[in-house]
RNA sequence: GCACCCGUAGCUCAGUGGAUAGAGCAGCGGAUUUCUAAUCCGUAGGUCGAAGGUUCGAUCCCUUCCGGGUGCGCCA
């Protein structure tokens, strides 16, 4: 990575100055922010000139006469009050194009500390279907899952399946009173949905209802045969579904230990916290309240009232002796733990959610968990009223129902566009466009952001979409189907040599690809990619107007071929990362 | 009441303690006997919610306020 490279030259050449540093800094190169002053820059004179009180640009010009780049960059400049501009040289890009090459994983290096993470995300619930709502966790958590093991990561997904919520009360009445066996055998999950919402409206309107289904959730929790009996055969129902939608999706998940796994393990650990006085009864339940180990401010147990502070527990068992959410998931933290021994757990997680986690995680830490634990939130898909969309109460759109339109459109995109390609040829291309594209929608959104939900944006073909990036990584095969293997392919050890400004600048793109992949994972932003690709793609498209490939020779036309054959391979494990697969025609 | 997230072009959204704030869509004007036009090039569009503060430098950090969303003891 030029970058890395850059900022370990630049801080060896602070200490061949004699530069004390203060405790704590490090200079840095980043990205420039403007291709004009050069390709990558350094704010670090400027920021050292104000702690030490010298002249910004003295300071620049001392450290450049020690900076050995000869072999990286034509050109080290000082510009405006103390930037640090470094321009690489078209030899080191050309080198690197071979680099790319060479590197099965389009010289991307591993992390320099592999870790073992567990992912957790999708959670969809039992007898619910997957609404737009899940369409975040399922792709950043996938997303995110991809990249941690691109980078050398040991990765452990984890679909935490709500398969033991209050909602079986009303299912199981729903099954003793409502069920049609036959909808049943044919669309189980919609089957499910249709009799879970019969009996939630009449629970509403009818106490006496609402009591059976209370009653038929304890008798569940007792163990009852009949209602276990029912229970599993719900949960297998939709997981068999489930798996057909997550096959469809390209997701995949190491395990599913849904909330119903962790059921023996909830009323021990409630023991263990009272034992070790983590938690104590208030108003007949078990709760954990602060310690006053965190200042107030930061500790997730207080809320201030006030100039006084009040208790925001965390409950780990009713009154009435059932478990919570927060049980579970405290328990599921113990199983990663002691049973994966977890580096990190990575909780995919809307941010309303952001102060249970918070608490959860405290617990934990006071148990005596030292693993990493972290809550990736993201904002909420709005209804068009700007408010949440609600899956309890008002109707949602469907993730599969979101799905088959983007493939529906696709499929008369392709079939509009005449490639001479069968009927399975175009149906499999329309459904790589149409996934693609509603995983690209969401991924190259910031995750916290909330947004409207919008049928154009989900589905739209034309602009920022995988769409354009499948197409510049198509324009890249349909050079070399030309080719039908008449000339060699490019080859890593090649001398290439850029002639126009088109290759360069889509060489120094395809350079950035590490960096855009190791910065992913310091935020948790599948965005950045996104991004990043997007440029990629724009730059390959603007260097393909500009730069006949087959029409050239020579020398001229071996580079263009390599950038070629390098573009087609960063965007195809860039889009793969992000779950996005790719297609030779469309 | 308190906490968290958000407020950037007509619309939908990126972005960062740095240099002249960027895309896509929509608008306007061009480019194709094609290595796939699902493309490219140009043009237009902004008080980065408001006001203070810190800084050589703030859309970004801090404070207050306004607006939207979400959450805050027995749902998950």
């Amino acid at each position: 990575m030029f970058r890395a490279v850059l900022t370990d030259r630049l801080q060896a050449a602070f200490a061949a100055a004699g530069i004390d540093l203060p405790v704590g800094f490090a200079p840095e190169v980043a990205l420039a922010s403007d291709t004009r002053f050069g390709d990558y820059q350094s704010n670090a004179a400027m920021i050292l000139g104000k702690r030490l009180k010298t002249n910004p640009r003295a300071l620049a010009q001392q450290v450049v006469d020690k900076l050995e780049t000869a072999d990286l960059c034509e050109k080290v400049a000082i510009d405006g009050p103390g930037f640090l501009n470094f321009t690489l040289s078209a030899a080191a890009l050309e080198a690197r194009l071979g680099g790319i090459l060479a590197d099965a994983k389009a010289g991307v290096p591993a992390a320099a500390a592999p870790k073992r993470i567990v992912v957790d995300f999708s959670a969809p619930n039992i007898a619910k279907p997957m609404h737009v709502g899940h369409i975040r966790s399922t792709f950043l958590g996938d997303a995110l899952a991809r990249v941690a093991r691109f980078l050398g990561h040991e990765v452990i997904t984890d679909n935490h399946v709500g398969d033991w919520g209050t909602q079986f009360g009303m299912i199981l009445h729903g099954w003793k009173t409502r069920l049609d066996r036959e909808a049943l055998s044919r669309d189980a999950i919609h089957e499910l949905v249709r009799v879970y919402k019969t009996v939630n409206a009449e629970a509403k309107a009818d106490e006496a209802v609402l009591e059976t289904c209370k009653g038929e959730l304890v008798r569940l929790q007792q163990g009852d045969a009949e209602n276990l009996g029912i229970w599993k055969e719900c949960v297998r129902l939709t997981l068999e579904q489930l798996a057909k939608v997550y096959e469809a999706l390209d997701v995949r998940f190491d395990h599913y230990l849904g909330e119903s796994f962790y059921n023996e393990a909830l009323a021990p650990l409630v023991e263990s916290l009272l034992a070790a006085g983590i938690a104590r009864e208030s108003e007949g339940a078990v709760v954990v309240f602060s310690d006053g180990s965190l200042p107030p401010e930061e500790d997730p147990f207080l809320i201030r009232d006030k100039d006084d502070w009040k208790a925001a527990p965390c409950i780990v068992r009713k009154s009435d002796g059932g478990f919570l959410y927060a049980t579970t998931d405290l328990a599921t933290i113990d199983y990663r733990v002691r049973k994966w021994q977890a580096d990190e757990i990575w909780y995919v997680v809307g941010a309303p959610q952001q102060l249970h986690f918070r608490q959860v995680f405290a617990v934990a830490r006071r148990r005596g968990v030292t693993t990493r634990m972290s809550h990736i939130a993201f904002g909420s898909i709005l209804g068009p009223d700007g408010k949440m969309f609600k899956t309890r109460s008002g109707e949602t759109v469907g993730l599969l129902e979101v799905i088959d339109e983007a493939i529906e459109r696709a499929r008369e995109a392709v079939a509009s566009r005449d490639q001479g390609l069968d009927a399975d040829a175009q149906e499999e291309i329309a459904r790589i466009i149409g996934t693609g594209a509603v995983k690209y929608a969401e991924l190259s959104q910031n995750r916290l952001t909330d947004y409207k939900f919008s049928w154009d944006k989900m589905l739209s073909l034309q602009g920022n979409t995988a769409p354009y990036l499948l197409n510049a990584y198509v324009r890249t095969r349909s050079i070399f189907r030309k080719l039908d293997g008449s000339e060699p392919a490019p080859a890593a050890d090649e001398v290439y040599t850029f002639t126009d400004p088109a290759e360069r600048a889509l060489a120094m793109k395809l350079a950035q690809f590490a960096e855009a992949v190791h910065d992913i994972l310091a935020d948790h932003r599948p965005n950045l990619l996104a991004n990043y690709l997007f440029e990629l793609a724009n730059s390959y498209h603007a260097f393909y107007e500009a730069c006949p490939v087959l029409k050239a020779e020579g020398a001229v036309r071996r580079t263009r071929l390599a950038l070629c054959e390098a573009a087609g391979k960063v965007l195809k494990t860039g889009l793969g990362l992000l779950g996005i697969r790719t297609t030779e025609r469309m």
